[in-house]
DNA sequence: TGGTTCACG
DNA sequence: GACGTACGTGAACCAG
């Protein structure tokens, strides 16, 4: 007998209205959708409740809050047995439990929607998915259309006209299209294909040997599953043939466990699904309960404090857990202003509107502003408009302001014009495409000139995102913007390691909102244009948008600043280090475009030569490029011994495989790893360098990323400058390349060893710091202290294994790795660390209090007050937790080395300017610093270099930095 | 798009 | 007792 579950409605809400949009919730699968997609968080009492959570911020944010919506309802479950276990007994009988820290979620997600009066269904007997199916059916017949929320690709068979997949976590609906990329057939197909491919998880046989891809291309054949089982005798395959003939009835057992059944017997008219307001008495002390506070603060101000709160109902058994977390409550979903909109955004198209955006601007004293570009290129993309939007009223109050938000389009055109921007080799911003300047835009001087005083204004702070690419788009107009605040940076400093700090991300982190995305008004793939060819409604929605976002992200993330106590790394460090960066990125470095083309061709017939070897050896001709042909070769073909395979079965050749092969006396691997080497250089380096210089400059400009790395190092793109090859002989022939212009050479000052200096400082080792106060060879002491043996006359394998292990305890040390470093075994490479530590037991101390206090805050520190979060230091997994541990030991070393060299960064241009040197500061490598110095000024520069990299920090051991110079940068480090 | 490999510190 | 492992990046290439 089916039971019925369904709440009585509230009397209140008077008569159901009929459907016209019903959405229906796959409860358990939105449920561990959001388990996997969340991070581990608890209750105040200790309950996980990641998923819950991911489950009511999905509720409101996209359902209560959409308007469209008027039913809604959850569907889940009743049991584990239903009738599809009567028709094949082994039906998921292979599924694993699920996660420990899952299983107390279930029932809380009945209280959720209850809460948040939302009607839940579930039926015995039959699954969730049979419901959805009736339901989905129920509404067409009403007239009215459907949305699933749920990513299981069981229920795509539903997809038809006027019912659609939502993903819940992507928040990307799921039409025909996609379920035809998922199975290949249209979606009253599906369960024939499903079918025949069968499904593991659900151990659904389906016939063996037959998979999605196959089953799709049958069914197109054939037209069903049934004419195909009919004509089997026609396949031409014969593995196919025999498959299908052989399991036929298989085959048909498994579409009827595939096929959703829509005609059970509904528990409860869907009319009586139409979405209620939330009753504060249920559902305020319930938020309250699972410490949801900015949700509880949301809904109070929404519906009024409780009047006779019903307490919440009785939780079930926390799990117990070490170390709870607190609930991130800033995370929670919270929108300001909730009746501003998109249609709220202003174009300005008169000068007279843009004096008045500036006028409101200065007197407001703080504007985010962002910049539309037809290109990614800082140095190079023009501009197309410009956005800005404020924040009135009481400093940082998001509830008590009124958001204004505005787009200044500039350079707008029609479409039809040549493809360009990055093709742009001109760079003139003029007459450079067929497309002709759209009416209603103040011209380009114009608008320029009235945005001097704002942005060159000292009273009036400038709020962007990633402002240093603003700042180099106006420096070309003749701007410098000053002063500024960054959301990327202020993220970066308060959530490093926690979340990335794109603009999209923290929207939706921190204001619950989602962003239109630049696909969306410029299209993607082939057919999409830059940002000049968008229409003004759609680009004026877009970009005023990222200065709307922008402005509300700052007044969310600045407050938090002091109180989190990283007011010094942003202001004394990360701010200022924009336009040095800027500074660096715009001088870019020259390069010998002739010795690079030189170099491609004699790689190019070094490779041809080594492939033809290569070939020749095998026996047969193959890609040596593919991993996958290689492997097979060497390893089902050549039956070479030692083959090792890696996590998704296909066979491993990596260097170490190869080297181990070559050192048995193999001679195919040798040649392999020559010709990886080559390619590699080849393809990496030389020709993509060429494609890199800029036609204007004739040098490269990379762009330094100042949030990519969660240690504080920067990241270096576009091309990567910091990964230029320097270990090989052949690679150092790439940095002969990199060249100084005419008068001038390269000096090159780099810290030595400045993560063991740093060690030594922090982890406060007597022994170690002495010898670097003495300037000894610190892995020649190491291993003197190690192994017993004096330092003179030391064997050099002794040294090689200290400095491997004085390495090893930077990343974190384990016997594995040691052993993998040394090519030693892990026995060996345990004792070694065992002697080690004995030496330095307060190295081990150090790495023990790390990883305490990583574990107690979530994050660690370095010596300058930079946070790095470990967001799995309390992950269910053991080798995610000793993944945590090792990054945190990492961390302060890497991250501290980081802080260093950004300081010297940011005193070098004055001390150049101070002692009237001309030298350009043109990279970073991590510990390195590259200029381009005029000739007579080596001598003067290196000092200057010097002095402040030394002095960049003071510590308990001193900074050593070694200079070189040369014509070319190989010749300079 | 994800996996593999390899360039750097 | 088994498992998966050195830390941090970006780019090219193959395969699906």
């Amino acid at each position: 007998m089916a039971k019925s579950k369904a709440p009585a409605k509230t009397p209140a809400d008077g008569e159901n209205k009929p459907i016209r949009h019903l959405y229906l919730i796959d409860g358990s699968g939105y449920l561990f959708r959001a388990y996997h997609a969340l991070p581990p968080m608890n209750r105040p009492d200790g309950t996980p409740i990641n998923a819950v959570f991911g489950f009511c911020r999905m509720l409101v944010a996209d359902l209560l809050d959409n308007p469209e919506i008027d039913h809604i309802a959850m569907i889940l479950d009743a049991g584990s047995v239903t009738f599809r276990n009567k028709i094949y007994d082994k039906y998921k009988a292979n599924r694993p439990d699920p996660p420990e820290d899952l299983i107390p979620q279930f029932p809380l997600i009945r209280e959720a929607a209850r809460a948040f009066n939302v009607t839940v269904c579930e039926l015995e007997g039959y699954e969730a998915d049979d419901l959805i199916a009736t339901y989905a059916r129920l509404a067409l017949e009403a007239g009215g259309t459907c949305t699933i929320v749920s990513s299981d690709k069981d229920l795509m068979q539903l997809v038809r006209p006027g019912v659609e997949l939502m993903d819940p976590i992507k928040k990307i609906k799921l039409g025909p299209e996609a379920v035809f990329e998922k199975f290949g057939v249209t979606p009253d197909k599906v369960v024939d294909v499903q079918a025949l491919a069968g499904d593991s998880t659900d151990n659904v046989p389906g016939a063996p040997g037959i998979g999605i891809k196959t089953a799709a291309q049958l069914i197109n054949e054939y037209g069903s599953l049934e004419t195909l089982l009919e004509r089997t005798k026609e396949i031409k395959q014969p593995k196919r043939r025999e498959s299908l003939e052989n399991n036929a009835e298989l085959i048909r057992i498994s579409k009827q466990l595939v096929s959703l059944r829509d005609d059970v017997p509904a528990p409860a008219d869907p009319d009586s699904f139409d979405k209620r307001r939330p009753d504060p008495n249920v559902l305020l002390p319930w938020l309250e309960q699972q410490g949801f506070r900015t949700l509880l603060q949301r809904f109070t101000s929404e519906l009024g404090e409780a009047t006779a709160p019903v307490a919440p109902t009785s939780a079930p058994e926390p799990v117990k857990k070490a170390e709870p977390t607190a609930v991130p409550a800033a995370s929670a979903s919270k929108k300001p202003n909730r009746d501003f909109t998109t249609a709220d955004y202003e174009l300005i198209q008169d000068v007279k509107l843009l004096d008045e955006w500036i006028a409101e601007a200065t007197r407001a004293g703080t504007v985010a502003f962002d910049c539309e570009t037809d290109g990614l290129d800082s140095n190079n993309a023009g501009l197309v408009g410009v956005s800005l939007a404020l924040l009135e009223g009481p400093w940082g109050d998001v509830n008590s302001t009124r958001r204004r938000a505005a787009y200044l389009p500039l350079m707008h055109r029609t479409p039809g014009g040549a493809v360009q921007g990055a093709l742009d080799l001109l760079g003139d911003g003029g007459d450079r495409d067929a497309g002709k300047l759209l009416d209603g835009q103040i011209p380009l001087e114009t608008a320029i000139a009235r945005l001097k005083p704002l942005l060159e204004d000292p009273a009036v702070l400038k709020v962007g995102q990633n402002i240093k690419y603003d700042m180099a788009v106006f420096r070309r107009h003749g701007i410098e913007i000053g002063p500024v605040d960054d959301t990327m940076l202020i993220s970066f400093v308060l959530d490093a390691g926690k979340n990335n700090h794109g603009m999209d991300e923290l929207a939706e982190l921190h204001l619950g909102q989602k962003t239109i995305k630049f696909s969306d008004v410029a299209g993607s793939g082939a057919k999409q244009v830059t940002f000049d060819k968008v229409p003004l409604d759609k680009a004026r929605d877009y970009a005023a948008e990222d200065a709307d976002v922008t402005m509300q992200l700052w007044a969310r993330l600045k407050p938090r600043l002091v109180p989190e106590r990283v007011t010094s790394m942003y202001e004394t460090i990360e701010r200022p280090l924009i336009p040095v960066l800027l500074s660096m990125e715009s001088a870019g470095i020259k390069v010998d475009a002739v010795k690079l083309k030189g170099l491609s061709a004699d790689f190019e017939k070094r490779l041809a030569e080594l492939e033809g070897e290569i070939h020749k050896i095998a026996g047969r001709e193959f890609n040596v490029g593919s991993p996958k042909q290689l492997g097979e070769i060497l390893f089902d073909e050549q039956k070479l011994p030692g083959g090792k395979r890696n996590k998704n079965g296909s066979w491993a050749t990596d260097a170490s495989v190869l080297e181990d092969l070559a050192a048995q006396g193999h001679p195919l691997p040798v040649k392999i790893l020559e010709h990886r080497q080559l390619a590699k250089l080849k393809g990496t380096y030389t020709d993509a360098l060429m494609r890199q210089v800029d036609a204007k400059t004739g040098r490269v400009h990379t762009s330094y990323h100042m949030t990519g790395a969660a240690t504080g190092r920067l990241a270096s793109t576009d091309p990567n400058l910091q990964n230029i090859p320097v270990r090989s002989e052949e690679g150092r022939k790439i940095r002969q390349a990199f060249i100084a212009e005419a008068g001038h050479k390269l000096l090159s000052a780099d810290y030595s060893q400045i993560e063991l200096r740093l060690l030594a400082h922090v982890a406060d080792i007597p022994a170690l710091k002495e010898a670097f106060a003495r300037g000894d060879d610190i892995h020649a002491i190491t291993a003197s202290e190690m192994f017993g043996v004096p330092v003179k006359g030391m064997d050099p394998l002794m040294r090689r294994r200290a400095k491997a292990i004085n390495f090893g305890i930077i990343y974190g040390i384990s016997a594995f790795g040691l052993a993998n470093q040394l090519g030693i075994g892990q026995q060996e490479a345990k004792e070694y660390i065992g002697r080690y530590f004995e030496r330095y037991p307060g190295i081990r101390d150090y790495m023990e209090r790390t990883k305490d206090f990583a574990r107690k805050h979530g994050y660690v520190l370095t010596p300058f007050g930079r946070k790095i979060h470990l967001r799995f230091i309390h992950d269910k997994s053991q080798g995610m937790r000793a993944f945590a541990e090792r990054a945190a030991i990492n961390a302060p070393l890497q991250g501290g080395a980081a802080d260093i060299i950004k300081r010297a960064m940011i005193r070098l241009p004055g001390a150049l300017t101070a002692a009237k040197l001309k030298a350009k500061m043109l990279l970073q490598v991590h510990d390195e610093l590259l200029f381009e110095v005029p000739e007579k000024e080596l001598d003067k520069t290196r000092d200057v270099a010097r002095k402040i990299m030394e002095s960049a920090a003071s510590l308990t051991v001193p900074l050593v930095v070694e200079a070189g110079v040369g014509q070319n940068w190989a010749e300079a480090h």
